[in-house]
DNA sequence: TTTATAACAGACATATAAATCTGATATTAA
DNA sequence: TTAATATCAGATTTATATGTCTGTTATAAA
């Protein structure tokens, strides 16, 4: 199967855009989104954890634990949500899956997959979540159906649970 | 794990390749290719069977069977290749993984992605077999340890089967 | 016609990614 | 201090891609 990100990866995208939408230091349980993205919650839980030992999200145990960004939006890319989850690995490897396949004795398709590579990562490095969040907020509000009653509920939900 | 081509595709690719240095209508045995590019036989067997579905190469059975290319190389672009293998979903599919990503209602990243699956779609159907070849026939020479030996050898033991 | 050799077809085995389960540990409200 | 509830850690199961095996069929040389 040819695909770009793994499920995992995926589902970290869907997540961190989830916690992006609140982005008010609120802890969000692993239970409450992997329901709200209807994903089985140990897989999410999985992968938010990997996603906390990069600190993109910070986790909090106990009573009112959960998971929370771990950094500002704008310093956030696509490619380090990549990174936390699949590693560099796809950057470097080459594309006809030759081991011996290096610049000095480059691979028939290296130069032309080398462009294709760089234009990926360059596309996942220039955006912030920051960006992607003002410009797609109510789209991402749309496909997780959270209308504003169910925010403002959330997050009165949330901050209960804190004090 | 963050892929770009299957295992699969990456071998149907280095099959061509190597079909496209000789490209003068000679059969090689799955076998032949096989001991070449240091690759399982069967594996590769089932994978130039799907080539061969899409007209991609031609086989033919019997004691001076084997595979050759289907179509003249400036036929062949390197799309072809993964669509016969891995099909077309992955260019049409949402990077999210949102089932309900479409145009009218697009997932946060749906612009951002459709331009860089665009983009790969474009690059791998802008070049020919032909052009690659005549531009790498050092490089998969090279790589597959083919030296002019080797190929006059291959060639005339090929069309020695052939009368 | 016989024999050798090739693709072909489909069952089977293995490796890896995805998903689930269980119990331990940390945290906080009561 | 106790009970409730969350993450965390690792084993286990399931699904899918990858790889192997066995026997059949087609083709052509002898």
């Amino acid at each position: 199967m040819t695909v770009i990100f793994s499920k995992k990866c995926e589902l970290a995208l869907q997540a961190v855009l989830y916690l992006s939408v609140f982005n008010d230091k609120t802890y969000f349980t692993a239970t409450d989104i992997s329901k709200r993205l209807n994903i089985p919650k140990e897989f999410l839980a999985k992968i938010l954890q990997s996603l906390a030992v990069h600190s993109i999200v910070i986790s909090k145990k106990g009573k009112t634990g959960g998971f929370t960004l771990g950094k500002p939006l704008n310093e956030i890319r696509l490619i380090d949500i990549v990174i936390a989850i699949d590693g560099l690995e796809i950057f470097h490897k080459c594309v006809l899956g030759f081991k011996g396949c290096t610049v000095e004795k480059p691979c028939p398709l290296h130069e032309k997959w080398g462009k294709l590579r760089d234009l990926v990562y360059k596309m996942l490095s220039e955006e912030t979540l920051l960006e992607i969040r003002d410009k797609s907020v109510e789209k991402i509000k749309s496909i997780h159906s959270i209308n504003n009653d169910a925010l403002v509920l959330a997050q009165s939900f949330q901050k209960r649970r804190l004090n």
